[in-house]
Parts: structure tokens; sequence; C-alpha cells
DNA sequence: TGTACATCAGTGAACGCGCGTTCACTGATGTAC
DNA sequence: TGTACATCAGTGAACGCGCGTTCACTGATGTAC
């Protein structure tokens, strides 16, 4: 009962209920956002975006297919769609985490936090963001919308090195290794779940090596070594 | 014509050419051998999985569709022989590099490069790697043939440990944090082409600093902080 | 040496399915007069 | 206030496609006698 009222049968079971009631007039762009979100609950119920198809769609609203057509040209641009909204998910948790702390160290290991948090709560979500190859129509349109989160983390190493916290010389670099290693322990902690994983907290530990982090961000040090 | 009489015409063009010599007797299985090639063919060419079907397959090696029932079950266990096939070159690459120096730092960086290289040069076959599901009768088949790759690296991380050339003190848990470091930039790198990434040798810094590297591998050390 | 036969390595037609896409359409609703 | 009409938000039937899978089959080849 969250989000207006529900079909008196469970949707996406077969056959269409016509008791869907259809939006008013001026409101045609409702069923914009429903599409997106019957779009993203089937890769997150399936884990693939493959499961995605105009069909399926339908089905999963209760609307006939043809129907989607006034919203999007095709399939891929829904599944664009449920890209740039976890796109904007992920940079939106990302920053809060970060700007949540004053202190530049506490911030991006928040803000890496954040981001391992997102990826392996929500696997299937996190992996379409690097699994729809560019479109033709915006060739690395996905990639400039994701670099967002990045700058996030590039500002965050800056702010490390300025309050010198960290031996970094090349926050970029860096910050580049932080990224492709945050992503590594998401995607194949999603890929391999038989594996034995040490605790998420060894993450902490390759963000401060990586992050060449110098100095104790808090009582909560304790050196491995 | 490195490998047997070729078609007259091109394969995987459309309708098939009635040309291609049956195995003799005794040798059906060569078919087998031919399905996995073209399936990784495919998977090379068109950058995903899903390009191999029991057609796609049939028409690329010039065959009835049917013909694939003698040698695999389904489509997926095609898809699983590819797997097992890149696995299998994979860990064979790795350990060749490693093995090749006595040093084992340089082993670690050796190993770790050729990890890299096989992954950003066969971006897609390194893919399929970790996209194919634990099969239904074999839940984590696929990782455990992987994990032999990942065995070298901890007995390598052990050695530099023992030679005094790492501060490691779980090498277990530090080869972990390597190894989802390296899927990372394989990953990444591959997903967004159109990134601004850093030259590879950077990967080289994450290695030492991941693997806790305490001395010189040799004349090429060059500290950065 | 000849010949019947079993077996091997495939073939070709057919099926039902879900898919994307098109087309003409319907019925509610807001608006001009 | 009433009414004709334009528009909006969809629908339902149909198409061709490629797919996995089945079935009965074919023709070459090795082998027993």
């Amino acid at each position: 009962m969250t989000n207006g009222p529900s079909p008196p049968t469970a949707p996406g079971q077969g056959q269409r209920t016509s008791t869907r009631p259809r939006n008013r007039r001026g409101e045609g762009t409702r069923l914009r956002e429903e599409i997106v979100q019957a779009a993203t609950a089937l890769i997150v119920r399936t884990g693939s975006d493959q499961a995605v198809t105009l069909r399926s769609v339908a089905r999963e609203i209760g609307i006939a297919a043809p129907s989607i057509y006034a919203h999007f040209p095709n399939r891929d641009a829904i599944v664009q769609a449920v890209v740039e909204e976890a796109i904007a998910h992920l940079h939106q948790t990302v920053t809060a985490a970060v700007t949540a702390h004053e202190d530049p160290v506490q911030g991006l290991l928040a803000g890496c936090a954040a981001y391992v948090e997102f990826g392996t709560s929500e696997p299937a979500r996190y992996r379409v963001l690097f699994e729809t190859p560019p479109s033709k129509s915006d060739p690395d349109g996905a990639d400039h919308s994701g670099l967002d989160a990045f700058q996030t983390l590039v500002d965050n190493l800056h702010a490390c090195v300025h309050a010198g916290r960290s031996a970094s010389t090349d926050p970029f670099a860096d910050a580049v290794a932080l990224w492709t290693a945050l992503h590594g322990q998401v995607s194949l902690r999603a890929a391999l779940p038989g594996f034995p994983w040490p605790p998420t907290d060894t993450v902490e530990q390759m963000v401060l090596c990586l992050g060449r982090i110098t100095t104790p961000p808090s009582s909560r040090w304790s050196p491995r070594s």
C-alpha cells in the first residue's frame, strides 16, 4: 500500500488483469516510472538484465506490451533508464557517507564502505551498471554519469593529501586503484558466493593501503605489521 | 590452413554448405572440440556469451543444430566447456609467468601482470569466467577450478613472506585483496574503455602495495613517495 | 576375397515458444463553444 | 449549463523471427563371417 492501489492479483503471473486503473489525462508519464521500477524489480529478482523484455515488463505492470512504446523506443532504452537511476542512487549514497564526516580519512573510509555496501546489498543492480555496453547514440554517456561518483573519490583523496593524511603523489591514479579494487571486491564477491571470503573489514585495510593513508584516522587504528 | 581443410565458403554466413567432410568413424569426438572453439570464437567476436546458441554454433561450424546433442546436453554445457578451457588457459599462463622467476617478488609481479594481460587481451573470454552462474548439477565447480590459479597467488605470496620480502601477516587475506584488485582492473578497464585509464604499470604499484612488499625486487625499484 | 550387417556421424523437417514490432482501434476525459 | 469534439492513455490481434528440442531418417564405413 505504499505506492497507489495494488492490483487484486499478483502481477507478472501470466494473463493480465484488466483492473489496473489507467492514468488520468496529463499523467501519462507516470507509466514511465512504473516501467523503470518494473524493470529494476525484474533485474533484482532474476539477477540479470536479460530478464527485461518488453513483454516481461508489461506483464509485471499489467499493461499491454505496445504501451511501452509511448515512453521508450526499445528494450535497451529501458535498461539504460534503470542504469541511470542506479548510478544516481549510488552517487548519492556515496556522497552522503563522505560528507557525514569532517575528517577526510573517515570520509574516505565511509564512502568506500558505502560503495561496497551498495554493491553487495544490490548485486544485480550494481552489475548492470557495467554490463550495459555504451549505446550507439551516446557512446560513453554511462561512463560520464558514473564519473560523478568517482570524482567524489578523487576529491576526497585530495582532501586527505591536503590534510597531511595521505602520502599520495598522484591522487587520480591512486583513486583509480582504489575504485578498481572496490569494484573487484563487489564484483567477485557477488560472482563467487561459495568462496571463503574474509570479512568486509579487510576492505578497510585495502583502502588505507591504496589511499596511502599515513596517520591514524581515530582510536580505531590498529597496525597489522 | 592450420586446422584441417577449410570450407570453400566462410562459415557462419547463413545457409550451410554441405561440403564439410564428416569425421571418420571413431573420430566423432572431434566435433566436440570444434563446438567449443566455435562458441569461443562467437564470444570473442561479439563480446557476449549471449551470442552462443545451438543454432549459431552450428552455423559457425557448418553442421545441423541437432548434431550438437551428441556432445552437449544443452546450450549452457557448451558455455561451461568454454569457461573450463579458459580457466585452464589462465591458470597455465599465470603459473608459467610465476615460475619463470626465481625471485618470489619478481614472480609475483610477473604472475599478476600475466593475469591482467590475459584479461585485457581477451576481455570477453575473461568475462565469461565470472558471468556464468554456478550450474545446478555442480554448484561451485567453476569456483574450484578457478581456485587453482588463486592458490598459485597465495603460494607465491607465502614465498615472498618466507624470503623476507613481504610484511604480510595474513597471506591469504592479502592474496584475496590482490586478486580482487587485479580483477577490478581487468573488469573495469574492459567495461569502461572511454575512461582515461592510467598506464598498466600502476597495477605494479598496486601489487607492491597490497602484497606488502618491503624490499626492492631489482634495480627497477623507484619509490613514489 | 566377397558380402551382409551393425554402427557411427550426422541430417532435415517440424513443433511450439517468447520475442519485438506494427497496426487499426477504443473509451475516458478535458475543453471550446 | 449542455454538447460536440479533440486528445490522451492506452488495447488487442497479428506478423515474422530465431530459438531449443524432437523425431525419423540417411549414408558412409568398419567388421564378422
